[in-house]
DNA sequence: CGTAACTTTGATTAGTATCAAAAATGGTGG
DNA sequence: CCACCATTTTTGATACTAATCAAAGTTACG
């Protein structure tokens, strides 16, 4: 396969995971596409479309979030270079939620009908798309209790372990180091905090010496201590399949 | 079909999302399973577990949750009879959370390699139940922003709707009137507060006269003013698939 | 009946939100 | 290249929601 295919990293990442052989691979790089450059803050999918595509990160950052009637925010994923960013809807008719970009970012817009006939024609496949919506929903769960039961220090701690050791596994990352590509006011939004608070915490954990940071980069410098703080262990994103 | 077969609530919910023909549920009801009873508050999965075995709910209801570092538990999810507890299992190695029994319940425990071939062998159950577990992650989804950016007395308001829906999907249940299957603590666990402030809400709720309730038995006298209270849409749960 | 589990109530405290504003940063056009 | 502007980060003061601690009622069940 040509190692300079846009889905070059989803594939490689999805094969990490599941037996896919080599015509399954060169199957998923057959998909149509088309691809697309996008700003920063641009909205891949709207709460309630009924879309035709699905998008796949080549490159940038994106999240996932969803709006109370409140009007508040509340983001339920992070997504990174060479993940699907909405997968479940190529099998549910109205998106839940809404998906945007964090950073400018290449898109690849996937048809539905098409990931659905590959899944079909070619059951390994369809069982690798399956297995990553799963992950991505241990992730959810994990994220209920992180939200649900962990105080403000916890929380934070655990989604920047989260993150880094995301980051390492896509290989954009290394020695717990890597750019936040989000606002302290996002990074709130994902775990369900205000902003000021968020603020005051990465203070604190960087007083305490589990971090260091200078503008959105971070540095994990005490991982072990950092692990406890969040309450973390890295069993729910299932690194046993990698 | 036997109209009497366990699987029958469980065939018949996939099959009112799902396009499955008469051999695909044949195909389903075919699976082997062993039948066991068991009491409220028995385990089917614990975190950790390398399980063989997918629990399907013939009778009873089940919850799923973690716990974290310091002892605090967080439900994640609630089934009801005919769902799956942990189809999840069938593709990812280790159970990355626990389920357990709320009621009494009968449970049918089919070999995960079994629904593994099946999905393989009839793809258009593999379909149906890749779709399921993708409804399941939009609960999650909705259950991250109801713990994490609504006040209690909306996410309690919210829980009681989506039941109340649920069971009534499930031909359980009738004009928003219900008995909760759960201690007041455990309703506190699956929203992420107190069960001293549950009761202090449930209360709240029953005063304004949103609900009545006595003992565990909850009547949603005020549908319309129970959906504002909880900011509730149905949405989430893919009614559009039934 | 007696006992354990659950529900209810009260008093106090702690953790976050809210409100407000200043300081820092990065991007843009002149 | 610099000045300006919008965005983001930071800090401070105060308010409020929900947690905690404690104990009394209630209910179901053996």
């Amino acid at each position: 396969m040509d190692p300079n295919h846009p889905f070059e990293a989803a594939i490689e990442r999805l094969g990490r995971r599941n037996p896919l052989d080599a015509a399954d691979r060169e199957a998923i790089a057959a998909l149509p596409y088309v691809r697309k450059r996008v700003a920063a803050g641009a909205h891949l999918v709207r709460d309630g479309d009924r879309t035709e595509n699905c998008a796949m990160l080549i490159t940038g950052f994106a999240h996932r979030y969803k709006i109370t009637g409140e009007g508040a925010r509340q983001i339920v994923s992070l997504h990174l270079p060479g993940e699907f960013v909405d997968l479940h809807n190529s099998l549910l008719e109205t998106a839940d939620h809404s998906a945007q970009t964090l950073t400018d970012a290449e898109i690849a817009f996937i048809p539905h009908h098409s990931i659905r006939s590959l899944a079909l024609a070619r059951p390994a496949v369809g069982q690798a798309l399956w297995r990553e919506t799963l992950i991505d929903a241990s992730i959810f769960r994990e994220w209920v209790m992180n939200v649900g039961r962990r105080d403000a220090r916890a929380r934070i701690a655990h989604i920047l372990c989260e993150f880094s050791l995301r980051l390492q596994a896509a290989g954009l990352a290394e020695n717990h180091c890597y750019e936040l590509p989000m606002t302290q006011e996002q990074l709130a939004d994902a775990v369900g905090l205000t902003s000021v608070h968020v603020n005051r915490v990465l203070r604190q954990l960087a007083e305490e010496g589990l971090i260091a940071r200078q503008r959105r980069s971070i540095v994990i410098g005490d991982w072990k201590r950092m692990r406890e703080a969040g309450d973390f262990s890295e069993r729910y994103l299932h690194p046993e399949l990698s």
